[in-house]
DNA sequence: CGCTATAGACCGACCGGTCGGTTTTCTGAC
DNA sequence: GTCAGAAAACCGACCGGTCGGTCTATAGCG
């Protein structure tokens, strides 16, 4: 990487972390731009150079996220090493482990922003829909090879159960969120794991 | 009721009316007061007479969702001509039919209001989890009378069951506003009536 | 008349964004 | 390698507008 690239991203990167923890705690219109770039020692110039508005910024804030999130999910749901269901329990373990070290993420944080700032713009719209499309693909594929294997029951159909778990997911965020502790998650797992996907018949190691 | 105290309703309630639409719409650091204050036809003077803060309005306004809405499940879930079943299929429907008319109701606007508001005040975290406590307790009632009845699988403890259809039931509202449609509330019917709830060997009438 | 409720001008703080100036980095010519 | 000019990036004072809240005056009511 070239030096002016070094330093380009250190300035933009600096801002979307801040951005990232800040609207995470206090919303996108909760947080003013005064202090995201306190917090991430950029002065009013610089953003505008990175961003065009205080919009941009926030679809920049939940790509980032998504990407993330997507980035650590994609090891853990192709781990062929564990069965489908394995991976899927250590995936959203790992969600469940980042949540409880830092209140959030990507996760909880996308719709959070994407429900504050919906009436606003198609560009966050659609990168919200994006994250949402991805997540769904990823987890229906590795539900129907654990349907294909007889380890989850096939009660329910992959692709629609990919939605539920997801939606699933983010309701047990917002109790997180607004309990301001992680029984809600802890709800998740027992339910998912132990009950709803449970193979009639498979074991629960 | 004395011709003052109409008085005094007529024009807290058009505030409360106004503030539950906007709020609801833009949330409530996106929408300020004087938005509020026009569509309702009340000057700030008037106001500030009735709520000594914008933030108390915001807890009046959730408060207020939360007691409309368990004022409309209550009649539903506690109608006897029906079975426990049919009654919590009555409630959702209704439930989605509100959605499906305004664009939301009372469980979609308080989590919204509270992860917004989250960090300002205890009174908002009260008033939001004296509502999460009420329906939950209402479902719990309804499905382990169901349970008893054979009518709805026993797989799921009542009170566990009861927290997992309101935390789905929020993951699917928060998908609805982002999507602009009501297709998360479908898939939400879809799940929860046809394969989650349902008792091995019991007809889906 | 006294109290309640309304009315709206006003306040300082904060908002997102603008814009001219400065510094740093890059690029091509010599 | 040096240098001059251009481009990128940084800098922060400034802008008009909006924010939630204050406060004095007036209207309404019993």
């Amino acid at each position: 990487m070239s030096p002016e690239a070094t330093r380009d991203l250190d300035t933009r990167e600096r801002l979307l972390v801040a951005g990232t923890e800040l609207f995470g705690r206090k919303g996108f219109n909760g947080c003013g731009l005064t202090e995201v770039l306190q917090q991430a020692g950029v002065p009013k110039g610089s953003f505008y150079h990175h961003f065009s508005s205080k919009e941009e910024f926030g679809v920049a804030v939940i790509e980032r996220a998504r990407d993330q999130h997507l980035d650590e999910m994609r090891p853990l749901l192709g781990d062929r090493r564990l069965s489908p269901l394995q991976r899927l329990r250590t995936m959203f373990e790992q969600a469940r482990a980042d949540c409880a070290a830092s209140g959030a993420n990507a996760e909880c944080l996308i719709p959070k922003l994407a429900l504050e700032t919906g009436s606003l713009s198609e560009s966050v719209h659609a990168a919200v829909k994006c994250a949402y499309q991805q997540w769904s693909a990823m987890l229906a594929q590795v539900l129907r090879e654990g349907q294909n294997l007889h380890e989850i029951d096939r009660k329910h159909d992959a692709d629609h159960l990919a939605n539920v778990l997801i939606m699933l997911w983010e309701g047990a965020a917002i109790r997180m969120q607004i309990d301001r502790n992680i029984a809600a998650l802890d709800d998740f797992q027992t339910f998912v794991f132990d009950t709803l996907l449970r193979h009639p018949g498979a074991q629960s190691s």
